[in-house]
Parts: C-alpha cells; sequence; structure tokens
DNA sequence: CAGTGGTCTAGACCACTCA
DNA sequence: GAGTGGTCTAGACCACTGC
C-alpha cells in the first residue's frame, strides 16, 4: 500500500485544506505567513508554498504580497474542462466515428464572424459546415470559419478525408482561446442534419483562436440531442 | 515598463512554448531531459521543472518518469471555468440581483436524484425551487435537493432570506464536485417561471457536491434563455 | 536496474503592496 | 519602508517505469 509522504507538500496542502474545512481557518481569515506555517508543521517555507500555490489554484485561498494568505470569503467552484479532438472523444466512448463534409466554401466573412473572430470583414476565409457521426448516427453538427490569412495552408486540403477539426488542432496551434456556450433550438436545416425535429433543443459550444493577435478560426458545434459536456474537480 | 526577467521560469516555459509553434519540437516529439534543458537555457534544473509543470497542467506535453517530457500528439483544449456564487455572478454584471423562494419540503429524493447523488433513496433530503432575477428579471431558476444527513443545519435556515446556493457554498464546503452542462426545453413550469413559452431551448448546468464520499447537494439550474457560460484560456 | 521526472531543503534575493 | 509572497539556485534523495 501507499504510505502517504507525511511532509510532502500534497501533505501539507491537505492538513491545510483540513483546517479550513473544520472552520479553523474560517472564510475571510487571514492563515499565518508562510514562515510560520513552515515551522508549525515541521517542514521548508518552499514546501508550504507548494501547497499554498495549489490551494490557491483552485480558488480556496487568495495571496497577495504583503497582504498574506486569506481563506477566501466567497468560494468559487473552478472546474477544468477538456476539449479533445472530436474523433477522439467519440473513440473514447467506445463508438466508431465518422465524419461527412456538408459544404465548403471561400467566401468573406458575415459581419457577425468577423465580429466574433475580431477581423476586418474583407479578410477571405474559408466556411466549412460538417457533420460528425458515432456508429453512424450524427453526433455532431460542426460551423467553422477559418481565416485564409493565417491558416491558407487548409485551402489545399482534402476536407472529405481529414476533418477541419482535426487538422486545425493538429497543424494551427494558438495561443489565445475563447469559449461560450449555450442552448439553442433546431432550425430546419441543423434538425435535418442531425436526426431531429425542428425547434429541439440542442446544447451549442463556440470556440475562437487566435494565435498571438491573428485569429484562426470560430466554430459553433451542435450537439445532437442528448448530447452534455462534464467535468469534474 | 515591465523587463520580462530573462531566466524567470515564465520566460522559460514561453521559450519552450515558443520551440512547440515553430515546430522545432512537433507533436509527439521527446524533448531534451530537464537537466539538459537548464543547461541549454542557462538556468537551474528547478526553473525548467517549474515551467514544464505550466506546460503540462495547460496539456501542451506530457511528462512520465523515465519515459521523459513529450509534446503530446493530440493536443487537448483545457479550459478553468469559474462558476462564482448566483448572487455575485448576477452583481459582477453589474445588475441588481434578486431572489424568490418558489418552494421547499422536506421529501425522500426520486430514484433519479438519489443515482445522482450516490445516495440510498430513504436518507430526508429538502428539495427546494428558486428563481433568481437580475433586474428584477427572470435570470436562473435553481431546483435542488440537499441531504439533510450530511447538511443538517439547513433545516433551520430561513431560505426566503438567503438562497440555499449562497448558504451551501459559504457553510459546506466539498471535496469533490461533477458538474455536467446541456440543453433542455422549457416544460410550462419552467417557461412561466422564467417569463418565456414552452418549448424555448434553455441551457441547463447540473452540479452535485460531496464531502469525503457523502453526498451535499445536488442542484439543477437553468438560464433565462439568452444565458450563456464563458471561459478562455 | 538505471534513467527521468518529482520533491525537499536552506538560503538568498526580488517584487509587490499595504500602511 | 517594511512585511509578505514569488522565484531562483544548488544539491540531495526519492519514486516511478521503460528497457
Amino acid at each position: 500500500m501507499t504510505t502517504p509522504q507525511r511532509h510532502s507538500w500534497k501533505d501539507i496542502r491537505d492538513r491545510i485544506h483540513a483546517r479550513i474545512l473544520d472552520r479553523t481557518y474560517r472564510p475571510g481569515d487571514k492563515l499565518p505567513h508562510d514562515e510560520d506555517m513552515a515551522q508549525t508543521l515541521g517542514c521548508s517555507r518552499s514546501t508550504v508554498q507548494r501547497a499554498m500555490q495549489d490551494l490557491s489554484e483552485s480558488g480556496l485561498v487568495e495571496r497577495r504580497r504583503k497582504g498574506g494568505t486569506h481563506v477566501r470569503p466567497e468560494p468559487v467552484a473552478r472546474v477544468t474542462i477538456e476539449i479533445p479532438i472530436i474523433r477522439k472523444e467519440v473513440e473514447d466512448l467506445g463508438q466508431r466515428h465518422g465524419y461527412q463534409l456538408l459544404s465548403r466554401a471561400a467566401l468573406p466573412p458575415p459581419a457577425e464572424i468577423a465580429t466574433r473572430m475580431e477581423l476586418s470583414a474583407h479578410v477571405p476565409c474559408l466556411h466549412v459546415r460538417a457533420l460528425h457521426l458515432a456508429q453512424d448516427r450524427p453526433y455532431l453538427y460542426e460551423d467553422r470559419w477559418i481565416n485564409l490569412q493565417t491558416a491558407a495552408e487548409i485551402d489545399s486540403v482534402d476536407l472529405c478525408t481529414i476533418s477541419a477539426n482535426e487538422w486545425l488542432v493538429l497543424n494551427m496551434p494558438y495561443t489565445r482561446c475563447e469559449l461560450r456556450f449555450f442552448a439553442l433550438a433546431a432550425d430546419a436545416d441543423l434538425a435535418k442534419a442531425l436526426h431531429t425535429s425542428p425547434n429541439t433543443a440542442l446544447f451549442a459550444i463556440e470556440r475562437t483562436t487566435w494565435i498571438d493577435t491573428q485569429p484562426i478560426t470560430t466554430v459553433r458545434t451542435i450537439g445532437a440531442p442528448g448530447y452534455q459536456l462534464s467535468a469534474s474537480t
């Protein structure tokens, strides 16, 4: 069996965490500074620092130079969501991934898209619509705009063979990413593509990526009925 | 102006990141081990370690003892979502928060809820429905079950004065949290509460929390039309 | 079993920010 | 200005895990 290290930073973190849980340190309270904490707990300051770093990242405490460390008065729930390549997402469910290119056209972006990408409306873009399948059933609809100035190479990629999602993830690393989650009602086209009826409530994710300040792509993915995203701490 | 520290761990991280972006290190490639990296970059091993920790957390590289550090072949998008207290969420939008308790009843949990909480169906629970308002308009509907064995004290709290959301966040710290995001169609009750029409597509979040292995609460929050969740890296 | 990342220590100095 | 967290270093040892 695994013996928990008595003075590992995880152990130190858990001991501090426990003090917060049992109200030794209450919301808003100031914690002893690292040096004292280290002496009390019998470890070096760096170990306390590492523990505090973790507690701070998870939103449990707040640290400020000179201000000290405080238990957050209004804790926030912080969850990390992982969004993999769609093919991998399907395969991880143990299902067979399929893919259909629905349309592909070089077009100037409509105003809404240009705004979303923080891009001038005169830049040439590629508009791609596609459908991802799981076990031959509709899984996710993808409506994507790609900036041809940034990702010029995709113009010569056969998007029937590889999805834009996969090509971009593998070939266009980004430095900034924005996400929005919301619900929308299926219109006629969407309903047809996803084999459902118009007006069905569907889950949508909008993702826009940039490399430095140059927009790469913005995509709206819409899940088939029942699609959901989960996360846990 | 701020001079970027030439050998800070962030600087080291960015220099390694740049090498990944410019394809010096390609997806799947093995990176030099920390010691070499440190020597090459002119810093100590701990600094490389700190940089790598960050790159690893953000999903860009994968590290394994003896295996070494590799650029992830199929990068995942990792985003951290913060979910604050609802009152604070509204106030941060610069709006006035309001709150109405719709119902409150001690009941045994239905099977679906018991399953969600990993709880026996015989444990006494409190069922609470409430509506959060922003500028006196419906903002978020909350349908919550609370385990009265874990959070017994809430039985004597006046939930007209403080929302269950707020009381729980302030008084019941948790050690585990699971989240699901999805879309649903408004039924008659929901439509009425949120001042919308039946069948409207709405965005829902389900959250369940435990302390150690004991379930605390499970809640489904449903946003008024237009509600959305956003995140960025 | 040996290579690699993970952690701990002690000490020094830096950077921010509150009073 | 002084207190507190943030970072860097050098060195040691530990803990996984691939070969």
